[in-house]
DNA sequence: TCCTTCCGAAACGCAGTCGTATCGAAGCCG
DNA sequence: CGGCTTCGATACGACTGCGTTTCGGAAGGA
């Protein structure tokens, strides 16, 4: 033990920038082909670990609710597993995050109505709703961990509102939306509409219907 | 002292239920017109109190962020001059919050656009950024602090949800509104597009406009 | 004036968390 | 088998927050 017990990587002889920079676990010394000596590093446990977080950070109290503790007993994990990959627990919330950015929903393009109703819909499933209690827990938290919230917003929240802007986009150049619409208006009711009031406040099945459907036909009286 | 040291709450000799139901602070012993033996309790205190716990709940991480030590530091006040109004943080947090109800906003009436814009326009208030803020956080919390959330809920949210409602009800009778509106995906789509994406993202000064306009005209082409 | 209560400040015991260190056991490779 | 690393468990010191207690002093009523 000359001068490596600074930080938890553990061998990695030159130029590694530390692993603070958060898009990723501290790499287990294998970098090219070359294979590292001793036990390698459980995956299974680094998934539980994740899934332990992102669990947490959905059902407790936001950030400040995620203890390095809970979520050592939730993975059955020490807690030398978790800070052997991530110095600290901004970090390791931080990667967490950028796993939950996933597949981007596709959808099938017949017509405006039918994309923005699948669309909808799909802020109804499981993983959506875990998606959107973390974001209400994250923006919770905004101002005392800024990057954590600045970072979960690029990755995760706007490409999927990018989504909803390309079907409006679209529907323009189709005709089927009017051309002068504000699309950020559009997109902010649609999902803001639908995303607001979750917790225990439970929606009729087909609300998200009713949304897509105001939105195409507006409330005025006189309209279609 | 013979056994009256068990609760902050002074003499007040009969048929006290301890204050813990969180409606209001402990009183100073001054039940009918009998006024309380000794130094009255500062009003001034009680109020630098409330103003701090709803900053702090509004600019700190959620319900986990207002620390009693931090309450006192703020309103510069000692943690005895709390402790001897409320028997914990979750009855100062009620109490904070339910004091946040204030008076409704009220409409003109003059017509549905008008008095929606000036709903709307009314959510970018300095008062009103600072009650969505709190019901983030106070949202984040609802799992762990469920009582927090039911009573802010009903006392501060849900009255301000019935104004937009009424408006809208009242446009179907003057034949504004199409009589077949969803009311309440229409009052979900203005509160949750102004509301849903606060923190640092800024919205232009028009949006509550842009809300307004495409929630009456509706975005589908042909619709005038 | 005397008496009661409230005031702010400080310290206490207790519990929870962070990040580190140490332990014996186990997995992988040569 | 022997060297390497990771594994889970446990304990540690430092820190923070809660809710209580004690303290000297101030404010108001009788």
């Amino acid at each position: 033990m000359t001068e490596t017990t600074q930080h938890p990587t553990p061998a990695e002889p030159g130029a590694d920038a530390p692993c603070t920079g958060a898009s990723g676990p501290g790499a287990p010394a294998a970098r090219d082909g070359v294979r590292a000596p001793g036990r390698p590093r459980s995956e299974r446990a680094e998934k539980a670990i994740i899934d332990a977080v992102i669990d947490l950070l959905a059902e407790e109290s936001g950030v400040a609710g995620v203890s390095i503790e809970a979520v050592a007993a939730r993975a059955g994990v020490g807690k030398t597993t978790i800070y052997r990959r991530w110095p600290n627990k901004e970090a390791l919330i931080v990667h967490a995050l950028a796993t939950m950015k996933g597949p981007l929903p596709q959808p099938s393009g017949a017509s405006v109505r039918e994309d923005l109703l699948t669309l909808a819909r799909g802020l109804r499933s499981e993983r959506a709703r875990k998606r959107i209690q973390c974001f209400w827990n994250v923006v919770g938290a905004a101002e005392k961990h800024p990057e954590l919230y600045d970072r979960y917003r690029q990755d995760v929240i706007e490409p999927r509102r990018e989504v909803f802007r390309d079907v409006l986009r679209r529907g323009v150049r189709t005709g089927e939306v009017r051309p002068d619409v504000d699309v950020e208006a559009a997109v902010a009711m649609l999902i803001g509409s639908l995303t607001g009031r979750f917790p225990t406040e439970r929606q009729p099945d087909d609300f998200p219907d009713a949304v897509v459907d105001t939105l195409l036909r507006g409330i005025a009286a006189g309209a279609s």
